[in-house]
DNA sequence: ATTCTCATTCCGTATTATGCAAAGTATTTT
DNA sequence: AAAATACTTTGCATAATACGGAATGAGAAT
């Protein structure tokens, strides 16, 4: 267990009283959970600043616990299942989110509109339920879905009610993106400042809502389930074929605003 | 690092060229996420059979590294914010649909029989990979093709393991156009009675079968796999000439409902 | 006030993670 | 087709680091 050089440095990553090979560890899982894709040993090991023999014996050991998973053309690794068990209990554990999903068949009932249930994760918002109502019409959106924060209803809820600081990476990154690719948002300036006031006015409605701009021909509209912070800790998402739903006063607009604001933390009044 | 006593035993969850106190960390992992609930440091340090000092170091980096947070008053252990993330990102990449494509022919070897994989499509269970085995016989059936939902092995585990809203407006189409042409199912009563006490039977059995009924001469057997909803992500089926193989306990039925059982999505236990 | 239990820190020991080097595999180039 | 190249995996000697047990500190219950 040679520390080699430089063991100053390293103080920044290390946990007081923890173990040093764990810590190295879990930056290795981390790196291969951010990057969204499986990846090559050396990629790895490159992104976690360390050399690839020691991520491979890492490696072992999250692939024997299921943790990882070792693709069997590629060589590639990814997460594995165990990865998927251990963020599901973790789930389990968040109350607001777990009774908004036992609830989700009433609203779906109330509206028979197909409902969806999203949370932050690091590529985005993230389907984690789905509730689908009589009229099947997508089946690309599966569980675990990632939506696009600035061109779907579900992710300028998330531009809107969380920090700043959680978002911003990824908007300016669906920013750059949308520049490139020349994309015309009718609706949507790509300034920091036309960011602001979409959630300015997402905050102001309530309510987020698309119209065939994500998918063509769909409408969806979207509202948040907020904590005491008045931050979001889930949005429920509502889609359809009818763009008449993202009227402000549509009945769907009003059964999904007061399903959240059910399920929300009391907010301190002003 | 000593290993001091009973070296022998803890072979079993050693990993091959890993390392070891990551895998004791794993195994600490694993135990509070199945645990459910937040749990004091003994409580984990004896559910993971180590001393609580070694529990604490190791706990110190999950803290450290947000898989675990600690609550403040009580001092017990829980699963943290990141262990959420990393499940999610977990969950973005978890395409059954594709594994299950992927590991089909291994379950051809093994069965020596011909499997299909279906998806539920607007049509119905819509046929979306074929993997023949060594007897080439049945040509009818091409990519694409929909099959019945009352009629086909495939289609009654839709109807078991979708939600109703789903299948409803099929099921209703399918007894009507039965009801008019007389069609005697043997084994199932044309009223919505009839098909809840189906799908009822198939998700005891765990799979569906049909011997002769759809296509005369032809035995198929099916079982979804299912996300963590509990719903049919996809289906796979089983053909062959045989009868023998519907049997519950028939090594084909086993085959499949392992098969199956594998690339399902743990269901997160209480 | 006292006695538990439980969580955390300290310390010497030797077990085990480490880096380097070499073998083994897959993939691409000449 | 053969060589070259890149990448993954294994072996080995070294000493750095994780280990266990005892001691300390914090809280709750009697």
């Amino acid at each position: 267990m040679k520390n080699s050089s430089a063991s100053e440095f390293e103080a920044t990553d290390r946990a007081a009283g923890g173990i040093q090979s764990l810590d190295a560890a879990l930056k290795l899982l981390k790196c291969l959970a951010k990057s969204g894709q499986a990846m090559t040993l050396t990629e790895l090991a490159r992104a976690a600043a360390m050399p690839p023999t020691k991520a491979h014996r890492y490696l072992s050991s999250f692939v024997a616990a299921g943790l990882v998973e070792q693709r069997e053309r590629s060589g590639r690794y990814d997460l594995g299942p165990e990865a998927l068990t251990l963020g599901l209990s973790a789930l389990a554990r968040t109350d607001s989110v777990n009774r908004t999903a036992d609830a989700l068949p009433g609203l779906v009932g109330e509206t028979g509109m197909t409902a969806l249930l999203s949370v932050w994760g690091d590529q985005g918002p993230t389907v984690v339920r789905w509730e689908r109502a009589a009229s099947v019409f997508v089946t690309s959106l599966g569980l675990g879905t990632t939506l696009p924060l600035l061109n779907s209803a579900t992710g300028r809820i998330c531009v809107a009610y969380l920090p700043e600081a959680v978002t911003a990476a990824r908007i300016d990154q669906e920013m750059r993106a949308a520049r490139s690719r020349r994309d015309a948002f009718c609706d949507l300036t790509l300034t920091s400042g036309g960011i602001r006031s979409l959630a300015d006015a997402v905050r102001a409605a309530g309510f987020a809502s698309v119209d065939g701009r994500f998918i063509p021909g769909l409408a969806a509209i979207a509202a948040p389930v907020l904590d005491w912070q008045g931050y979001a800790v889930c949005v429920v998402t509502l889609i359809g074929t009818d763009a008449a739903i993202t009227a402000p006063e549509s009945a769907e607009v009003r059964a999904l605003a007061a399903f959240c604001r059910g399920l929300s933390t009391e907010q301190p009044g002003p």
